[in-house]
RNA sequence: GGAGAGAUGGCAGAGUGGUCGAAUGCGGUAGUCUUGAAAACUAUUGUACUGCAAGGUACCGGGGGUUCGAAUCCCUCUCUCUCCGCCA
């Protein structure tokens, strides 16, 4: 969330900027700053009572301890009332920062100067093609879905017997294959210096609320209510949510941290033609990287989470464009975010493989993750961003139509090590 | 799942219901000494809110209660450890 001495110091920009989001928040700002003031005084009222509390306990207590019980008694009556007062206004204090909070939450992240305007996402800007490499299949070409069955790699309906629809069997070298991207995208993140972990794939409240899926978005995630843990939509949770409540070196800065892991959404939306085959599953495979950066450099540090995804579409050598969201498609919670599309052939569609973010301290201040300096009094909230880097089921769809050939399918180079075979067929 | 013990500052570890935001040790920072380092010595060293400042307030796992006054007493929740059971 915006932290509260922005939204003070910046009132106008606020409103104006978050237009760009479509979103209107004149209101809520309004309601943030009356709470706010609200608050100020409230506790400065709390604060003078129980100041004066202090000093009359104190008073009572040296009293008692001379042996003036008498005395003491009279300074005890005039107690009650001082009491009573500081009770009534904590309750209120209670209930302005409750509305606060709530209020604070409504409002979403700042987009950067660059996000353009639009409404949706055919609103999005393309930065770059590269699709020299989109195969000509000719008249035979089929979908991966025809493919996955054909070749025998990946079953649905299985997977809807043991679980439900979304949740697909991978099978022989299907399985194998998925392994092999796994693995390489692991690889290949290493030698950019990230570092692994396998994170828990169920958290608890408060690391959805730390990146932001809960409170809102709670109907995306799976939730075991038994225990109150909720399946995880993207690593992005449980990564980012291992620098809650810290406080890093600055020198430590940026910490490159990356996961493989399932992730689990419920998209509780269409099912329909677009979303065949392996274009949308409620549990996929992905490997996640995330960075807490200073705040100064995490531009810089987007570029080059953005080089590393363009690194990894371009050695599978798939066909891929590089979008930047415009203000109506960007999340709540970014400021900036890059998608990268691959081309699957035989679909004649760009899949969405990757979404590449910079979230400034937006998450940080839901996080409290900050930062300290040697020369710094006080820490300060740092900026997280992270990127899909990939995630496999669609980077696979592509793989299968696009490397489609009469023999069979053709494994991308990079992989075969990965792999131990060169076709499927 | 059953039984018991515990949760205090970066860490370790005291704490009688009343000058306790909290002893002490370690660690950190700055300085003295030294050619330099180590050692020793001296000082300093939590977070948040609020205020121009002085200061004020809150925080001893979370929440509630008793009391003029709670780290200390009571209730409750969470977590950790030990033992038992079950188990990959």
């Amino acid at each position: 969330m915006l932290t509260l001495k922005f939204i003070q110091e910046n009132k106008e920009t606020v409103i104006e900027r978050l237009k760009v989001k479509r979103f209107d928040a004149a209101a809520v700002v309004e309601n943030i700053i009356e709470l706010d003031n609200n608050r100020k005084s409230t506790q400065s009222e709390v604060d003078q009572q129980q100041s004066e509390m202090n000093s009359l306990s104190k008073e009572i207590g040296m009293l008692f301890k001379q042996g003036k019980a008498e005395e003491a008694n009279v300074a005890k009556s005039k107690t009650a009332e001082l009491k009573e007062n500081i009770k009534s206004l904590n309750t209120k204090l209670n209930e302005i920062n409750t509305q606060l909070d709530a209020e604070l939450v409504k409002l979403p992240n700042i987009p950067h100067p660059t996000v353009p305007e639009g409404n949706s996402d055919e609103d999005n800007q393309v930065e770059k093609t590269c699709d020299a490499n989109i195969p000509e299949l000719g008249e035979g070409k089929l979908p991966h879905w025809e493919l996955i069955k054909k070749y025998d790699i990946i079953d649905f309906e299985l997977g809807t017997k043991i679980a439900g629809a979304g949740f697909p069997v991978y099978k022989g070298k299907g399985a194998r294959l998925q392994r092999a991207l796994i693995n390489f995208f692991l690889d290949e993140g290493q030698k950019a210096g990230y570092n692994e972990v396998l994170p828990p794939i169920l958290v608890n409240e408060a690391s959805g609320f730390g990146t932001g899926q809960l409170p809102d978005k709670e109907g995306m995630m799976y939730h075991a209510t038994a225990d109150n843990l909720y399946l995880i939509p993207t690593a992005e949770v449980p990564v980012t949510n291992i620098y809650r409540d810290e406080v890093v070196k600055e020198e430590d800065l940026p910490l490159k941290t990356m996961a493989y892991t399932p992730c689990f959404r419920r998209e509780a939306g269409s099912w329909g033609a677009h979303v065949r085959g392996l274009n949308r599953l409620h549990q996929f495979d992905k490997v996640e990287i995330v960075q807490i950066s200073h705040p100064d450099k995490s531009y810089e540090a987007l570029d080059g989470m953005v080089a590393h995804v363009e690194n990894l579409v371009n050695k599978l050598g798939l066909p891929y464009r590089l979008l930047r969201l415009c203000g109506g498609d960007i999340s709540f919670t970014s400021a900036l975010t890059f998608d990268f599309e691959v081309f699957s052939a035989a679909q004649e569609r760009w899949l969405e493989v990757s979404s590449v973010s910079n979230f400034e301290n937006y998450q940080a201040n839901r996080l409290k993750c900050r930062y300290k300096g040697k020369d710094m009094k006080k820490p300060e909230l740092a900026h997280t961003l992270n990127g899909s880097a990939l995630a496999v089921p669609r980077i696979l769809a592509a793989i299968l139509e696009n490397n489609q050939t009469a023999d069979g399918i053709k494994i991308p180079e990079v992989l075969v090590p990965y792999t131990g075979f060169d076709m499927i067929n």
